[in-house]
DNA sequence: ATGGTCGGGTTCCGA
């Protein structure tokens, strides 16, 4: 009996500012060769978009952006069809979101607020925004079998993501508050790819720029991919990529992707 | 050691 795979790779990247690196991006495509790579805080309006540099190389793109922050873009090598650009039902101004079908499988880019400091007016925004995230995610679940969110959650889920869970205890990206929002994803039927085969601590995804704290491997697990349950029995690897941190005038985070047989 | 460094776009804000 012949059992034949085929391996779909799907990556997310938080690359603060595609302009400064898209070389970086092109780059990495090249070497990871993923299907589909959802990217955050673009920084780029649409009128902006290298959009010609991106398909001379053979890809398709569909982003959507705003001025001097935020901004998600996903790029295919198969095309790519549009389902929203926003959160249904929700007037936000910040362009966070971009959802999209290729192939069957309905992927969800998200780049979640930061939140800024405990109980800011930042930090209740992320906490309404992930409210209005739940029931979009149950509206996309009624209706796809194959659903991924992926993108910079913000949140690191648990104190094994964070270099020193005393130093970062119940602030930022790891209040409980915050890590019951990612909790709720979970069990409302989501698996945290990364977390299937790898349950070691010291694996991050984002060091800030400031204080050496990549040199220093003072990083948090931030980025993440969810599968819907179903189709996570499907995945095949995840892992985070370091080496693009590495490099000349690097993003401050790094791609994650997970490899799905989809078969 | 309670700072630091990026990017965008102006002389500061957000991360």
């Amino acid at each position: 009996m012949i059992v034949i795979i085929i391996v779909f790779k799907i990556a997310t990247w938080n690359v603060n500012s595609l302009k400064v690196r898209l070389p970086h991006v092109l780059e990495w495509m090249k070497k990871a060769d993923p299907d589909v790579l959802a990217l955050q805080e673009t920084k780029s309006t649409d009128d902006n978009f290298p959009l010609d540099l991106i398909e001379e190389k053979g890809y398709h793109v569909k982003f959507v952006g705003q001025k001097t922050y935020n901004g998600v873009a996903t790029i295919s090598k198969s095309p790519i069809e549009v389902i929203s650009t926003q959160i249904p039902n929700y007037n936000d101004e910040q362009k966070r979101v971009l959802t999209i079908r290729v192939k069957d499988i309905v992927i969800l880019n998200i780049y979640v607020p930061n939140g800024s400091e405990i109980d800011s007016e930042k930090y209740k925004y992320k906490l309404e925004w992930f409210s209005k995230l739940h029931s979009f995610v149950n509206d996309l679940q009624k209706k796809n079998d194959q659903l991924i969110i992926l993108g910079d959650f913000n949140i690191a889920p648990e104190d094994r993501d964070v270099h020193d869970p005393n130093e970062w205890n119940g602030g930022i990206l790891v209040s409980d508050a915050e890590r019951n929002e990612f909790k709720k994803l979970l069990s409302h039927g989501f698996v945290d790819c990364f977390r299937i085969n790898n349950k070691e601590n010291g694996n991050f995804s984002w060091w800030d720029y400031r204080a050496a704290s990549y040199k220093r491997g003072r990083g948090l697990r931030i980025d993440h991919i969810l599968a819907s349950e179903k189709f996570s029995e499907q995945c095949l690897n995840c892992y985070i990529d370091k080496e693009p941190r590495e490099l000349e005038r690097p993003s401050d985070h790094t791609p994650v992707m997970a490899e799905f047989n989809i078969q």
